[in-house]
RNA sequence: CGUGGUGUACCCGAGAGGCCAGGGAGCUGCCUGCAAAGCAGCGCACGCGGGUUCGAAUCCCGCCACCACGUCCA
């Protein structure tokens, strides 16, 4: 087997090789809770699991870790003004929302919105807040290592000291005279910093800040700088050294460049390979918080099943650009009717063990040949189509070992994908559906009677009385069978 | 300006010297009382200008346009 990936840092698709036999350690960048999530935080999710689920496939064993970034100043900033889940009391009666409170609000809506697109959860979800002393043991190395130092001022921060680490900037090939340090924070800060590249480890605490937001350390109080946590975080769980870090690509300056020479300048080796995904746009500009043109995950569903949202959002090669337009939704629809329409055609007139439904057996050399090669999704699905096709050719030729063949690795296909984990519009389960078969095939055994007279217009009118109800009925060589419309 | 990346048909979107991408939309046909679904086929391509080659969307050179990041971002 050869696993190969885009590394951000090496700007090649090279061999992927895991540290340890058998086994793939995965970290990614989750979201900082201070806002509801847009379809572009779950895009990064669904990438990342579209790259565990088929290490998974691999036979690796992989452990994944998707951090929860609680505290940082928007978080703080926000529940400062916001009156939360009080908003609609008398002005009398609200209370600001404390931060933690807010951040847990908002990150169980991100959970919210991975569950209902099938993102598996991670191994580990660990929060920052929860690691404030693996932080100051990483501040105090680089400290020892003279690449960290306490503010020149009495600010109480702790700043690494770019200057200091020769290797600064490689992630991104980037020099460090061409980088500028932001013009506001340059001469705010110009004081109490070396360089003004330099970014801050441990932020002090500042008057107003909330007391629930103060952490004692070494260096004063206050609480940790964006970067670290993240850097922390990883090295508690997987270790100095670990397969696969990810993100977004907004991320990679500077959040992935300072966790990257943070880490190293620590004596950490980190990252094997460093995955990017590429942004969402809406009508061709970024989908950002800070442009405020997102759409979110909740927004699409209301468009379009789970299902479809899911195959929507991965259709795409991670690392593209994926630009919504409204019909997006519409064309991935049909791309999924017409693949739940062979395993529901396939699944009437087939049986078989679920044993039988093996990944490993059933997957199609092309789609491994493609998800090995940089997780070619789009390739991938090519595949996935060509087999739905073959499934139908077989099943109107009556060829029902080549359409069980078929069926079987379109399943395959569907759940290495993760499409399988947003369930399926079922039919109507239990005593429902056995109410509602008894009363629609007297409906079609009556249109049956009339089609046997040549009585198009009674069969024509049962057929849309029916539609109307949202049941869709198919003639067929067989006869007429029926299916509940989705969506 | 620096760094990374794009530009493929009506839309989305792979590929990477010759040999089918795939999906959606459209058209035609088969099947059908009609429809739907399915299948078969059709049309419309590789940003621009040069070069290499028997052959270039693919390699090389030069342009153009666009996007992302450049200390808030997934």
């Amino acid at each position: 087997m050869t696993l190969r990936f885009y590394d951000t840092a090496s700007a090649e698709v090279r061999d992927f090789v895991p540290l340890e036999d058998g086994k793939a350690s995965v970290y990614y960048c989750g979201a900082t809770v201070q806002g509801m999530p847009h379809v572009g935080h779950v895009r990064s999710a669904i990438a990342f699991d579209q790259l565990t689920r088929w290490l998974e496939f691999r036979g690796l064993r992989v452990t994944v870790v998707r951090n929860v970034t609680d505290i940082d100043d928007k978080i703080l900033a926000k529940s400062a003004q916001s009156f939360g889940p009080d908003w609609d009391a008398e002005p009398s009666a609200r209370q600001a929302e404390e931060w933690w409170a807010l951040a847990y609000r908002y990150e169980q809506e991100f959970e919210d919105a991975y569950d209902s697109l099938g993102v598996q959860r991670p191994t580990y979800e660990p929060r920052a807040t929860g690691h404030i002393p693996e932080m100051h043991a990483l501040i105090q190395r680089l400290i020892d290592r003279g690449h960290a130092y306490p503010a020149l001022d009495d600010s109480g921060d702790v700043y690494f000291d770019v200057r200091s680490w020769s290797k600064y900037g490689s992630l991104t090939r980037q020099n460090i005279d061409d980088m500028q340090g932001a013009p506001d924070v340059e001469a705010q800060f110009i004081s109490r910093k070396r360089d003004p590249r330099d970014f801050a480890l441990w932020k002090g605490f500042k008057d107003g800040e909330p007391v629930t937001a103060k952490w004692d350390s070494p260096w004063g109080a206050g609480r940790p700088g964006w970067h670290l946590e993240c850097s922390a975080m990883v090295t508690k769980y997987l270790g100095p050294r670990f397969d696969i870090h990810g993100g977004g690509l907004d991320l990679r300056f500077p959040h992935h460049e300072n966790e990257m020479a943070q880490s190293q300048a620590a004596g950490d080796e980190f990252a094997n390979f460093w995955m990017h995904n590429g942004m969402v746009t809406f009508e061709g500009e970024k989908m950002s918080k800070s442009i405020g043109n997102t759409v979110s995950p909740a927004e699409m569903l209301e468009l379009a099943s789970p299902r479809v949202v899911r195959y929507y959002l991965g259709q795409a090669h991670y690392r593209s650009i994926l630009d919504y337009r409204p019909t997006s939704l519409q064309e991935a629809a049909a791309a999924v009717e017409r693949i739940d329409g062979f395993i529901a055609k396939a699944s009437a007139r087939i049986s078989g063990s679920a044993s039988e439904v093996a990944p490993q057996a059933n997957m199609p050399a092309a789609f491994i040949a493609a998800m090995d090669d940089d997780l070619n999704v789009p390739q991938a699905l090519g595949v996935l189509h060509e087999t739905v096709r073959a499934g139908n050719t077989a099943l109107a030729s009556g060829d029902l070992d080549a359409a069980k063949a078929a069926l079987y690795s379109v399943l395959s296909m569907t759940e290495v994908l993760g499409l399988d984990a947003v369930k399926r519009p079922e039919a109507v389960q239990g005593r429902e559906h056995a109410a509602l078969e008894v009363l629609i095939d007297a409906q079609l055994a009556a249109r049956a009677a009339a089609r046997a007279n040549k009585d198009w217009a009674a069969s024509d009118a049962i057929r849309d009385t029916l539609a109307a109800a949202g049941v869709v009925v198919e003639d067929g060589a067989d006869g007429a069978t029926w299916s509940l419309k989705r969506d």
